[in-house]
DNA sequence: GGCCAGGACTCAA
DNA sequence: TTGAGTCATGGC
């Protein structure tokens, strides 16, 4: 649940699970536990990779100072990267958004989480946790079929369940490979193109330098800077790319925020 | 009603 | 290795 000064969530810690509040405070953010139970370095670490609290912008800006982008540190100021620390809900999540509207990939993944992940409700709000791997040991194509998801998609989900059930890829172990190897691990996964890989090093694994290559949303506004005219001349992408070394993920986010002022696409 | 969405895969040449 | 076709449906 998202209101203008709040986020609630509800989190799974291994067996726990945590309803958590956080709130902007004077100068630093205020967490809450509203419901189940966490240790508070749990939530701490949480909320830390979650909202990428450890990271110093200003590098980032002096380089964005340095380009035809400066209004940015100005306009999108503080603006940082909220990322899906857990590796399946990011993985999925990608899927789910391949080549459709964003407001119905949303849709798609409400009606899966509600489907199969844990309930919790509070003050008369229900929230959910995302499904793990081993709750859709059950579900077949035709249930996600129903819920709109197309076929390839259904296959793509329920291959990476069954991939992570035994064991065919750990988001632990990835964690201490490189970022060449961890990348070659993703693509590796059926359903997981470019974007993807690139996609979930940033958002899972805290890659700043990772570019999701191919975006959509990232070609428009690099022609609305009229930074390319040619969506396949990728060397021209990677030129501007390269006066941001180091940060092409934060590049691409605040890229993203000047796509839309009135949609949270960039999130 | 047509075209495009935060792509990836298959298959042909 | 490059390009066209396919998937599927919502939103404008």
């Amino acid at each position: 649940m998202v209101s203008p000064n709040e986020v609630r969530r509800l989190v799974r810690f291994s067996e726990k699970k945590a309803l958590i509040s956080v709130k902007e405070g004077n100068k630093n953010l205020r967490i809450e536990l509203l419901a189940g139970d966490a240790f508070e370095k749990e939530l701490r670490n949480y909320i830390t990779k979650w909202f990428d609290l450890n990271r110093d912008l200003n590098p980032f800006y002096d380089q964005l100072n340095n380009s035809s982008l400066s209004y940015m540190t100005k306009d999108f100021y503080g603006l940082r990267m909220v990322g899906i620390p857990d590796l399946f809900e990011a993985i999925c999540w990608c899927i789910i958004g391949q080549q459709i509207n964003l407001n119905f990939a949303y849709k798609i993944k409400r009606r899966f989480v509600e489907a199969y992940g844990d309930k919790l409700s509070y003050e008369g709000v229900d929230f959910y946790t995302f499904p793990q791997p081993e709750q859709l040991s059950m579900v077949t194509m035709n249930d996600l079929k129903e819920m709109q998801f197309s076929r390839q998609k259904a296959d793509y989900i329920l291959t990476l369940a069954k991939t992570f059930i035994q064991g065919g890829i750990d988001q632990d172990s990835l964690s201490s490979r490189t970022s060449v190897e961890r990348k070659s691990e993703l693509l590796k996964l059926k359903g997981v193109g470019e974007w993807t890989a690139n996609y979930v090093l940033m958002k899972t694994f805290g890659e700043m330098g990772s570019i999701p290559f191919g975006d959509i949303g990232l070609f428009k506004a690099l022609e609305n800077h009229q930074i390319i005219t040619d969506r396949k001349d990728r060397k021209k992408i990677e030129q501007f790319f390269e006066s941001f070394p180091g940060w092409g993920g934060y590049l691409t986010l605040y890229l993203w925020r000047s796509l839309a002022n009135s949609d949270s696409s960039a999130l």
